[in-house]
DNA sequence: TTGTAAGCGTTATCAA
DNA sequence: TTGATAACGCTTACAA
């Protein structure tokens, strides 16, 4: 900052502040710091001190105007406060960082009116591209996106019909496949403890897997039990007592289960705190299993059996497929299915 | 989006666009949509429909260049994945949102260096304000945050000097508090497992804390191990093992620990599982205490001893303040402190 | 209540 | 390699 060069609101120094200090043209000083490359090392030296002298700092709405690009994402997500998204938002802030784009974030508390009302609030400052949750979104939501022709990538889910691209895995197949391995070690009467929100694909998806499953092994259906509750899904957090919630409700349910596979890991820490507390030996009196293998899956005794999700990959991705498209507006950017893995550990 | 209002880079009507097709000025259309109360309701009205047929979404980058205004914050954390700033950003997210701010976020990774980097970017924005985590910052980001005159709120401690405003708790008197809980419970001599990151004033604190306490107690200083590793503090969820190494690592060190104070409650939980898997009885061979009071605190068996931390309202009263300040910007805005509370559970 | 004029600080474009 | 000029789409300030 410095002398003569405030200006009305802010009080920064401008381009043109430089470019006279300098003696150059407002468009040498724009070179310098968009395409150093391009102008003379003498230039560009000169200038470059010039605006660290003034404490010049280009400002780059008004380069976002000019160009029509802003270098700026979009992130919409469920919750904040889910450990499984953080995971997925570290991989896009990682990507994008070295991409030199940042980001907006905000959170729909598994609300698809809040999701419209999110994305159209983005829209207004033009990001570059946006990603969203899922692939289940108000015709609003997807009749904007796509007359804007934004980039979009929809993640943690393989089953279209996408607006753009997407970035997932087969949450289908992933149930059926631990399923699999609970009908192979020989449990028989398999419950299941939902996900405490209403209607996201990806969970519809994985209870359907998991009585395919069981239905192609000739056994019962399983019993299902959700620990919905208000306070839950808005808190988000508070899902250790929803797998503990859960599985009282199951043992109400019927007395002679032998396993229970939880829509999160989460959920399954919770069922067995709530085994130790009852004295329930695991796995001997009841199997347990979960979803996503976050770290707290090979820490808790005896180890959770689970199927490791990759939310990193998830969202590298995402950001990657987006920063193609916007550098590459025709590309066709097919779906990036990052897969799943069965983690076998003691609770099975 | 429609007929001849195509436009250069983006496919989007402008205000001229609308006002022309209403037959209003650009001045009417902009407080249409700026503050509907400053204009007749049938011009409004004509106008409203004239931009939903035209789908028209106000440019708010080209608002913001002639405004001077944002309305973006931008807020720095050292991890996306760190559930304790997890809660704080909801907190954040919640107050920004109803105050029609968005916000834009980025990770440090416990940098200084990555801190300076990742501030002095977001300045390019022009952000009304910026959220940082902890007190302690390099010179460069401190001038720069002071040159600009930018709003700038300090979270999760209370002692300064800040740059501007702060809102935390004292982490030092929290340390000291469950210290005495521990002490007065008859546990004499108390192991310390530190947080997997070096150097954050906050941590310093809690440590400083706990040897306060012990001192006036007329004890021993305690052992203190920190499972750093590089691998823990780039991950950063990896704190359950970090839990598990502490603990054996204090058992190296010595033999009569009869108590562990843990950094945080992830920690504190690694310690539990560890414990459980060696068949040390929780309280009576080992009390165990963490920090943070995650949720997970209140459902592992034996229930952790803990200090319960304000996240939420952290992160939201950083929002507040700072908005508070950018209407206001000669408020003098004090220090807001949260506080803390001992919440005394079955391991100790 | 509505309109006119003058920027806001960059970048695209074309010319030198 | 550098420069002149015209946008970019909106808001402020003032006028009617």
């Amino acid at each position: 900052m410095s002398d003569g060069s405030m200006r009305r609101g802010m009080g920064w120094s401008t381009m043109a502040d430089v470019a006279r200090e300098a003696g150059v043209s407002l468009m040498t000083v724009s070179r310098v710091y968009k395409r150093p490359d391009s102008v003379a090392q003498r230039t560009r030296e000169k200038v470059l001190e010039t605006g660290r002298r003034l404490g010049f700092s280009p400002n780059s709405i008004a380069g976002n105007l000019a160009s029509g690009r802003t270098s700026m994402i979009g992130i919409v997500v469920p919750s904040l406060r889910n450990s499984n998204n953080a995971t997925s938002i570290q991989g896009m802030a990682d990507y994008l960082r070295q991409a030199s784009y940042h980001f907006m974030i905000a959170n729909t508390g598994y609300s698809m009116e809040d999701e419209a009302a999110v994305v159209k609030a983005f829209m207004q400052r033009r990001p570059d591209g946006m990603v969203l949750t899922g692939t289940r979104h108000g015709h609003e939501t997807i009749d904007l996106l796509k007359a804007a022709h934004m980039p979009v990538v929809e993640t943690w889910e393989t089953r279209g019909p996408f607006i753009d691209m997407a970035t997932g895995f087969d949450n289908y197949e992933a149930a059926r496949r631990i399923t699999r391995h609970l009908v192979d070690r020989g449990y028989r009467t398999i419950g299941y403890i939902d996900y405490p929100a209403i209607g996201l694909d990806r969970y519809l998806e994985r209870l359907r897997g998991l009585k395919d499953e069981l239905g192609s092994a000739g056994l019962e259906p399983t019993s299902v039990v959700s620990p919905l509750d208000a306070g839950d899904l808005y808190q988000d957090a508070s899902s250790f007592r929803g797998g503990a919630l859960g599985l009282r409700k199951l043992q109400e349910a019927s007395r002679d289960i032998d396993a229970v596979l939880c829509a999160s890991d989460i959920l399954a820490v919770g069922v067995l705190f709530e085994c130790q507390r009852q004295g329930v030996r695991v796995p001997d009196q009841l199997a347990v299993a979960g979803f996503g293998d976050f770290e707290i899956a090979a820490e808790v005794p005896p180890g959770l059996t689970t199927i490791r999700t990759h939310g990193y990959q998830i969202g590298w991705n995402a950001a990657e497929m987006l920063v193609t498209r916007i550098n590459q507006p025709r590309a066709e950017i097919p779906l990036r299915d990052v897969g799943y893995d069965l983690v076998v550990r003691g609770s099975s």
